[in-house]
RNA sequence: GGGGGCGCGCCGGAGCUGGAGAGCCGGGCCAGACUGUAAAUCUGGUGACUACGUCUGAAUAGGUUCGAUUCCUAUCGCCCCCA
């Protein structure tokens, strides 16, 4: 496994690159569908691999430990045969329910104990153990176990969190080398910074996270609620920090707009619910704005939805016909969406690394998200 | 033709048999939220107005009463039973 950078733009940090994994390469910019379940909702494989064209898409350590159990995923051969997708996955390792679930668990410096969401029952995820479920679920590119604190977070929690995190990186990492895949393929561990809002704990959590040597590195605990400038903030000074030459992870992020400026800020991957959540929930990206697509304001309008994007629903079927989905709650609405709005993020993405290596990218960028934010 | 029952919100249901909530529960409708997925979910609104308040309202028109959605009379409509 490697990575290569391409194209460096001159006038913002971006980045044109390539990741390449056991099962396949990824272009970056990149942005990874989330498929926490071992699906992504509401989303078939094949649409994913010929239509919206994903490079890669995520899983997650608790939820696949829960169910369907990490004995019958290791008795399938690894998630990439249980789910039947051969190309890259990415599984988060469950520090982002620590966040999410914070009313069910308990943190010490051994790991944290979780009821489960399902039936109460009672679990502990330690730094080793989410290494060697993540073994067992056989993803190419692993998560660091960490603790993503809430926004906001006072000073001393903050600190205190981000000095335990990195205490169970180095196990995850002890772990990690002692260890081997299950399957014949390659791992790799990425380490996860954090540090709040705090310009200090963010640039001492990079520092600390640099001297691990890993291919692919994170930032996380952002994307939980902070005004979108504060997150840029951190971006920027821990892309500073972080090696240059490897790709740069930025968890759970976020918007159309959200994507490209933090392109500008040197991160190349992505993952986030939101395109496929709020494509369940009636929200659609489109090339001219954001549409909440239940309104009636589209309950005439034969117009396609979205003429710009190459995507075999919006292309061909109305604003009309995707509102009557939606009031009627028929399923096929939820997947027509999804399959748009991922489609939307994937294309640009495409045109992001597109501007990159043609020198334009931050023109376009800044022409590009006012655009992107429009409330149709 | 005779007897009985029922009519309040956009719709359905509950509740009220003298002290009326512009008001309960669903649904619909109108909006909003959603960022490493406890989410096909959640939140708010849905009589009018001169709008932190005021007014009107229980099929329609009268009546009794300090006070009526509740009791009485008539009319209209719907449902059931008998002929």
């Amino acid at each position: 496994m490697n990575f290569t950078i391409e194209k460096k733009c001159t006038d913002t940090s971006a980045r044109l690159g390539i990741l390449n994994t056991d099962h396949g390469s990824i272009e970056t910019p990149i942005f990874m569908p989330v498929g926490t379940q071992g699906t992504v909702k509401c989303i078939y494989q094949d649409q994913l691999k010929n239509d919206i064209k994903a490079q890669i898409i995520l899983g997650n350590t608790y939820h696949l430990y829960l169910r369907p159990g990490i004995d019958l995923i290791e008795k399938a051969g690894g998630l990439h045969k249980f789910i039947a997708w051969d190309k890259p996955i990415l599984t988060d390792s469950g520090g982002y329910q620590v966040y999410s679930l914070s009313n069910m668990r308990k943190i010490t410096e051994e790991g944290v104990s979780f009821k489960s969401h399902i039936d109460g029952s009672s679990h502990f995820l330690s730094p080793e153990i989410a290494v060697d479920i993540q073994r067992v679920i056989g993803a190419d590119i692993i998560m660091a176990f960490d603790e993503c604190t809430p926004y906001p977070c006072d000073y001393h929690y903050a600190k205190k969190s981000i000095q335990l995190t990195h205490r169970w990186l180095q196990r995850c990492f002890d772990r990690f080398n002692n260890t081997n895949g299950k399957y014949g393929y390659n791992q790799t561990l990425a380490p996860i910074v954090q540090g709040s809002t705090y310009i200090d704990l963010r640039k001492k959590s990079a520092q600390v996270i640099s001297e691990q040597d890993a291919l692919v590195y994170a930032i996380g605990g952002l994307s939980v609620g902070e005004p979108a400038e504060e997150m840029y903030e951190m971006t920027a000074i821990v892309t500073e920090i972080l090696p240059q030459d490897k790709p740069r992870y930025l968890m759970g992020v976020g918007t159309p707009a959200n994507l490209l400026e933090s392109i500008a800020l040197g991160v190349d991957m992505f993952d986030c619910v939101m395109p496929t959540r709020n494509a369940r929930h009636g929200l659609i990206f489109t090339s001219e704005g954001i549409i909440n697509i239940k309104n009636a304001k589209w309950k005439t309008d034969l117009e396609p939805l979205d003429k710009n994007i190459n995507c075999t629903t919006s292309n061909v079927h109305s604003r009309a016909y995707f509102h009557h989905l939606f009031r009627t709650k028929e399923m096929l609405g939820l997947q027509m969406a999804s399959l748009h709005n991922l489609t939307f993020y994937l294309e640009l993405m495409q045109m992001a690394r597109e501007k990159i290596k043609d020198g334009t990218f931050f023109q376009w960028k800044n022409s590009f998200v006012t655009k992107l934010q429009a409330r149709l």
